[in-house]
DNA sequence: TGTACATCAGTGAACGCGCGTTCACTGATGTAC
DNA sequence: TGTACATCAGTGAACGCGCGTTCACTGATGTAC
């Protein structure tokens, strides 16, 4: 990543993407004790200081780059319900591109629980709190849905099925991370929904 | 924690306990991020210089801490084996106890799934990923108990279930944590597990 | 039982590194006339 | 179409804070004789 040169000067809205998007592959490569200013800017091809003519801080920008993975969770809903009406059939590719996004973006995990968020400001921890509340919503309507059309067991409790929706991926996604890759991420999560969506069909 | 006059002296392996116990409970009230050797040494009534008489470094006391997390896990799976001899029982009980264990000691997910840990270094993180195995292959080694006598249907993947067991009371403990205590820990323990038993159970 | 000495935990001052952040300056790009 | 000026992204040096770590010193406790 050597820097030859002065950079060239880029519309603010461009670059604060270009960092926010460096960002998250720093985090991946290096983990979230290596984001420091010095090696976004050093992969977008800029000096420490030039980060901050496009976010008045370090924080500001990992502000954005939660809000990033928010929206691209979101936006997996939103697909889903136009690939498939069917309720179960909706969660089944929810769960698969949750995988994928995860797989193809190994940095989200540390981010959202790093300690940045954690045990941060609480202001922080109420954004990211809100941003997964929300997407767990919709889960549980989607649940709803399928009990309402009697595919789904009426007695359980949309927010425990939408835990444990959360619970196929997440555990999975830090053995992958811990064990150097060794665990099958995607295997996984189609065994563990086969599983589990033996245990919501009604009968 | 005011330090009023010189501490007393004490035997060290009294002490890196004593300071492995304090490094556990700076975590719980200020995270991670708060784990300063100084907080630890307030903590333990003693001078930041201090803790270096008993550990070589804050990564030393780390990997103490990390160990002491790994043996409390271990343990619960000793006494579930010793309370009763069913295997899906066994099982209940380890999800019962591990969603307690984590509900008094808030600190573990903040130490287990930190930065220090999963973007640290190799060494480290193998040793955890380690302790993760050998826990999830105690799970296992139930769940292929289960399945020979007959009450777990054979063609599920004890490995998959071992994960998903992980994966009942992870997501819970990080959105109880986020959430503020909002979320009901031990509500979802029991549901989820009450779920996926259905699930496990051969007709 | 008393004395001299070794050991070892605790102390406080100081150091040094990493890193986020600031600031005066540069130079390119767009705009007004 | 050309000139003067304003705007704004990029630069590099410098600052300062937090924090892990070191070190010479202290003083209590245990041990040898």
């Amino acid at each position: 990543m050597k820097r030859t040169g002065r950079a060239q000067k880029v519309n603010t809205e461009v670059r604060q993407e270009q960092i926010a998007e460096a960002a998250l592959d720093v985090v991946a490569v290096h983990g979230m004790k290596g984001l420091s200013v010095a090696a976004v800017a050093d992969r977008v091809g800029l000096v420490p200081s030039a980060i901050y003519r496009h976010y008045r801080s370090k924080g500001a920008l990992l502000d954005t780059v939660l809000k990033l993975i928010g929206d691209r969770l979101q936006a997996n809903v939103t697909i889903v319900c136009e690939e498939t009406a069917d309720p179960l059939d909706r969660l089944q590719r929810l769960v698969a591109r949750h995988v994928k996004l995860i797989e193809e973006n190994r940095a989200i995990p540390s981010v959202v629980f790093s300690d940045e968020v954690y045990g941060g400001s609480s202001e922080r921890r109420e954004k990211v709190s809100g941003s997964i509340g929300r997407y767990l919503a919709q889960i549980e309507r989607l649940v709803r849905e399928g009990q309402t059309q009697g595919r789904i067991r009426p007695t359980l409790r949309p927010r425990t099925v939408a835990v444990m929706i959360l619970g196929i991926i997440q555990p999975a996604a830090i053995l992958a991370h811990l064990s150097g890759g060794e665990f099958d991420l995607i295997r996984h999560g189609r065994e563990a929904w086969d599983l589990l969506r033996s245990a919501l069909e009604a009968d």
